[in-house]
DNA sequence: CGGGACTCCTGCCAGC
DNA sequence: TGCTGGCAGGAGTCCC
C-alpha cells in the first residue's frame, strides 16, 4: 500500500481515533517486525499521552507526553485498523471487507494491538513483515530519520534543488526519485506515474537533467507534487482488487496512466505505443517508449 | 563515494 | 488439481 499519499491517508485516519488518547496497554504479539521491537516498547508507551501524529516520508511519527517519539513504518503490506470500543470498525487508507474485519484482533499477521484509554483498539497487520516500529528519546536524531531528503509537498523543493541534488549522478532517474536521501516519500509506482507526466524516460541518467535552468526538473518537480496532491485527495492506491466498496478505499489506481499497464494503450493523445515494463534495480518500472524520452 | 545486487517475509497468480 | 517461479506499494546492508 504505502507511498506517501497511502501513508498520509493513514495518519489522517489514525489522527482522530489516536490524538490526545492514553495507551493503556500495548500488545506485541512476537518480538520483532522487520528489526525487534525496542527494550521496553511497551513499558515506555503505556501510561503515554499521543500529542501529535505527524509524518516524514512514509514514516507515522507521534508525539508523546514523556518526550519519546513513536515511529511506525507500514513497510510493503502494513495497515492499521481502528475497533472503536462502539464496535465500529475503519482501516484507513485501506479497504476492508468482512474476512479483513473478521481477521483484525486474531488474525495471524496482527502483530501488535495498542489499546486506548477510550476502550479503542488500533490493530497493526503486516503479512510480510517489512514494516518496523521504534521510540526515539527527546533530543536524539533517529538513524532511520536522519538522512532523509525534502518533502516533495514542502517549500523545499524546487527546481534549483533537483538540479543540485541530481548533478552528476549517473543512477537513471528512476532509481533518483526513488532514493529517499533526496527526496522523501516516492514509491514505485508514483515515480513511475511522475516520469510518464514529466516526458522523461525512467533510464535517463539523472546527471542529463541538471544543467542550470534545466526547465526539465522544474516539470519533473511540478508533476511530483501534482501526483501526490491528487493521490492524497483521492485517499491514495488501492492494489487488491477487492469487490466491495467502502469509503476509506483509495482510489487513486483508477487514475494511473502507466503502473502496471504492461502492454495496454498510452493515454497520451496520438500515441499508439503501448506501455512497456522493464526492471530497474529489481524493481518493475512502467512507462511509454514513445513518449518519454 | 556511488551504484547495483541481495536480503528480509508471506501470499497470490499465471503457466505448465 | 497441484506445483513452481515470479512478482508485490520498501529500504537497509553489503560488495565492488
Amino acid at each position: 500500500m504505502p507511498e506517501l499519499p497511502e501513508v498520509e491517508t493513514v495518519k489522517r485516519g489514525l489522527e482522530p481515533a489516536l490524538v490526545g488518547r492514553v495507551f493503556v496497554r500495548v500488545e506485541l504479539r512476537r518480538k520483532d517486525l522487520r528489526f525487534p521491537f525496542p527494550k521496553d516498547f511497551g513499558k515506555r508507551l503505556e501510561g503515554a499521552r499521543v500529542k501529535a501524529l505527524w509524518r516524514r516520508a512514509k514514516y507515522i511519527l507521534a508525539d508523546t507526553d514523556r518526550g519519546d517519539l513513536l515511529l511506525l513504518h507500514l513497510g510493503m503490506t502494513g495497515r492499521f485498523t481502528i475497533l472503536k470500543a462502539d464496535g465500529r470498525i475503519a482501516t484507513p487508507g485501506e479497504f476492508y471487507d468482512e474476512t479483513a474485519a473478521a481477521g483484525t484482533a486474531d488474525g495471524k499477521h496482527d502483530h501488535v494491538v495498542f489499546h486506548l484509554d477510550d476502550g479503542t483498539r488500533i490493530v497493526y497487520s503486516d503479512h510480510r513483515r517489512f514494516g518496523l516500529m521504534d521510540l526515539q528519546r527527546p533530543g536524539e536524531a533517529h538513524a532511520l530519520l536522519k538522512d532523509i531528503g525534502v518533502e516533495p509537498l514542502g517549500n523545499e523543493l524546487s527546481g534549483g534543488y533537483l538540479r543540485a541534488a541530481f548533478d552528476g549522478k549517473k543512477a537513471p532517474l528512476k532509481a533518483a526519485l526513488l532514493d529517499q536521501r533526496i527526496i522523501a516519500g516516492l514509491g514505485n509506482i508514483y515515480v513511475c506515474e511522475a516520469l510518464y507526466r514529466a516526458r522523461l524516460s525512467p533510464k535517463r541518467k539523472a546527471g542529463m537533467i541538471a544543467k542550470v535552468n534545466d526547465p526539465r526538473t522544474d516539470e519533473l518537480v511540478r508533476h511530483v507534487r501534482d501526483i501526490l496532491t491528487e493521490a492524497i485527495a483521492a485517499g491514495g492506491s488501492t492494489l487488491q482488487d477487492y469487490q466491495a466498496t467502502d469509503g476509506a478505499k483509495g482510489s487513486y489506481q483508477q487514475r494511473f496512466s502507466v503502473y502496471d499497464r504492461e502492454g495496454e494503450a498510452c493515454h497520451t493523445p496520438g500515441c499508439t505505443a503501448r506501455i512497456r515494463r522493464i526492471v530497474q534495480s529489481g524493481r518493475s518500472t512502467f512507462y511509454c517508449p514513445h513518449c518519454q524520452r
